[in-house]
DNA sequence: CTTGAAAAGAACTGCCT
DNA sequence: AGGCAGTTCTTTTCAAG
């Protein structure tokens, strides 16, 4: 594990919320000069703290107005069933989070649809189908909120 | 909405990996210019479709190993009652995002914690005393995958 | 749409405190 | 660790086909 000070948490806290901002920029609102900022980045990049830079996508605007989450039991988990699973859900284009859960569920998925009645044949054609599926509960998406978490 | 063609789409698969990649690059990619690139990129960013661009953090090594996914049921839900409920839950730094749902839940919550002690914190004393929490169920994080969605 | 060029700005390097 | 100065690269705008 890597030790941070303050003022890595603070950078990261910005860049979290938006990564478009300038080494020059973000180290004056620290206190820090843009070469002492950006290589305190780079050590967050190396150590690999910082994963990766990722687009936030508005799925309205690209058409796909409903988004639903689906948690999905197993009907038979053995080693075989859990990888079949998993390779035959990653294919579906309309999935776009595979989470392997301890609990209530064995999957949850993020799927998204143009609209309704695209969503149910997301579900009847693909979900339903996939390999040892047994109950799947549904929770339509009506607003999200993300946040920085407990940095 | 905005009209997209193939390589639109291309470009933000691409971005929606790794939004360091530069215009230059990419184009190569796809065929285009650097200039040509750069205009579709801009042109997504001023549409809306690009809605920003946003850190990919390692929670494990930011020391925080644990990550439970909530989905929590409201005893009491009117006006007032989901708004004090987000109000309160958006207080919380441990919560990560606030999916407002319709279905088997009200809210699903992503909660990350240091360890399964600190969970137990976080869930005693801040997500069981939220205003109005009804029913409160829990999946553990194993693993997880994120794919680009339906473009 | 393209290429080519030029200006501005951000990223990166080396050296010094 | 941080700052300063300089170099390299990307971004951004423009002209012209």
């Amino acid at each position: 594990m890597i030790e941070l000070d303050e003022i890595d948490r603070g950078l990261l806290r910005a860049l979290s919320e938006d990564a478009t901002r300038n080494a020059g920029a973000l180290g004056r609102a620290f206190g820090l000069s843009q070469p002492a900022t950006w290589r305190r980045i780079k050590r967050l990049q190396d150590s690999g703290v910082i994963a990766g830079r990722r687009l936030d996508l508005d799925a309205e605007k690209l058409g796909f107005g409903v988004t639903v989450f689906l948690g999905v039991k197993l009907a038979t988990k053995g080693q075989i069933s859990l990888e079949d699973f998993e390779r035959a859900v990653t294919a579906i284009p309309e999935v776009q989070t595979v989470e392997h859960v301890l609990g209530m569920y064995d999957y949850r998925l993020r799927v998204t649809a143009r609209d309704i009645p695209d969503f149910e044949r997301v579900l009847r054609r693909r979900i339903m189908t996939l390999p040892g599926v047994g109950n799947v509960d549904a929770n339509v998406l009506l607003s999200e909120e993300r946040r920085p978490g407990p940095l």
